[in-house]
DNA sequence: ATAGTTTTGACACGACTGTGACACGTGGGG
DNA sequence: CCCCACGTGTCACAGTCGTGTCAAAACTAT
């Protein structure tokens, strides 16, 4: 299987206003071997997308003068950025602008603070996803049995469909996206919920349970990690 | 001695207002083949760094001056030193600083008091992580017939998984990240279990047993030594 | 207001862990 | 050469902790 290395030196911008972010977020992501430009206003940002067509847009949701979202119209307006895919970084006190946010055509959004890990894995799926065909067609998840239509919003099991709830699919696609990695609860509250990863509670568990009773047979892929979290499993090894 | 020598001669650079540290750190990674230089202040550090290019920078917290971070900040912000790999050395005091450090982009901690052998491990670790091309899939441990999949927390025998509990995993795991070298019932206490070194248990023997059970054939890769405590052998090329 | 969805709390079950007792082997001393 | 002592291998057991599960409350949107 062609293991993740997209085609290397994609160009990023990020944007925001504070300084250290920028760096933060401009770091991680030169590490991992993007193209890195930025911009600490809208007007800049837009300026910036226009000169370089990044492949992607890291762009915080509040900003100095034009807003996150004021941008983000402008580049969906706009036919030679329209197609850039955009991540929303927004405080966690916003939490209700990012529905806003996705509705006006972000392609992923994660609340402050992140961790940088999580925000490369981001960029990766995204441009994953994005690159992988350019359009619809790659926007496909199978594993074994499980077919995850990311566009549609669709998960079949061996053919037929089967509803989830938002927060059922997110957990879903979360783990399928890094099968083959043990996803902590943790690690899930940040990703899934936009929670602080050291709430404790039993909803996770509680999802994960539902998830495996509406996916049937395909519920046996999401596996427990005593101690650490869930996982599914990587495609090598299923059968036993 | 038995180091793996990846590109040899990479530099590296000290940071420390304590002369007697910067010498200690200095002296055993000279002595595992990488060059060194040293700065003893924020300044001094930031200057040192642009004039060599090192690969990583072992970074003090407390600086005269400038502090640590404010260095680290430089860095980042610096398009010629952002890639640069950095390991922060912290106080035990400092301990939720930590946090902060590795948000602004360190790669690795540690704190103070540490033995020499741990950092010039975790040297090696990060320069190896960064050297294979950022983040890979997957980190994994292969010894012999046996294969540790970090990121999946799984681990096989012959290509067979075999199912381990946390504890069991986390002695495992110390065992193979130092194979080579004995590890003392008190260290193994101390990382596995994050217990003070001097409680007198068998635990310890209890779980390298049901770990020799449960790796089957590979058990033998764990060796009791009499007095000491357990090890893995290291690779065959054992030279005495 | 109603139906669907998410979250929380309580509870049970099973897995994991640490301990003490005892067997066994090795190494040292008489 | 035999015996003793110490350290380790092994077993069984009970306490603890994590997770699965159910039901009801709290939300949300229509």
């Amino acid at each position: 299987m062609t293991i993740i290395t997209q085609a290397p030196g994609e160009r990023i911008l990020v944007v925001d206003d504070e300084a250290d972010i920028v760096a933060l977020v401009a770091y991680h992501l030169a590490k991992s071997g993007y193209r890195v430009s930025t911009a600490s206003s809208g007007s800049e940002a837009l300026e910036a997308a226009r000169r370089d067509h990044p492949s992607l847009i890291v762009l915080d949701l509040m900003l100095p003068g034009m807003s996150g979202y004021e941008v983000l119209e402008q580049i969906r307006g706009d036919d030679a950025m329209k197609q850039t895919a955009v991540l929303m970084l927004t405080a966690r006190r916003e939490e209700q602008d990012r529905i806003q946010g996705l509705s006006l055509g972000a392609d992923d959004y994660l609340t402050k603070p992140f961790s940088p890990q999580e925000l490369v894995l981001r960029v990766g799926a995204i441009l994953r996803r994005v690159g992988a065909g350019g359009q619809s067609p790659g926007e496909k998840l199978d594993i074994g049995p499980l077919s995850i239509d990311l566009a549609a919003h669709v998960v079949q099991v061996k053919g037929s469909a089967v509803e989830l709830t938002p927060t059922e699919f997110k957990l879903l696609l979360t783990l399928a996206e890094r099968r083959g990695r043990v996803q902590a609860r943790s690690h899930l509250l940040q990703t899934v919920w936009e929670a602080a990863p050291d709430i404790q509670t039993r909803t996770v568990d509680m999802h994960v349970q539902r998830l495996r009773a509406k996916l049937g047979e395909a519920g046996d892929l999401i596996e427990t990690v005593r101690g650490f979290g869930y996982r599914i499993r990587a495609p090598q090894n299923r059968t036993a």
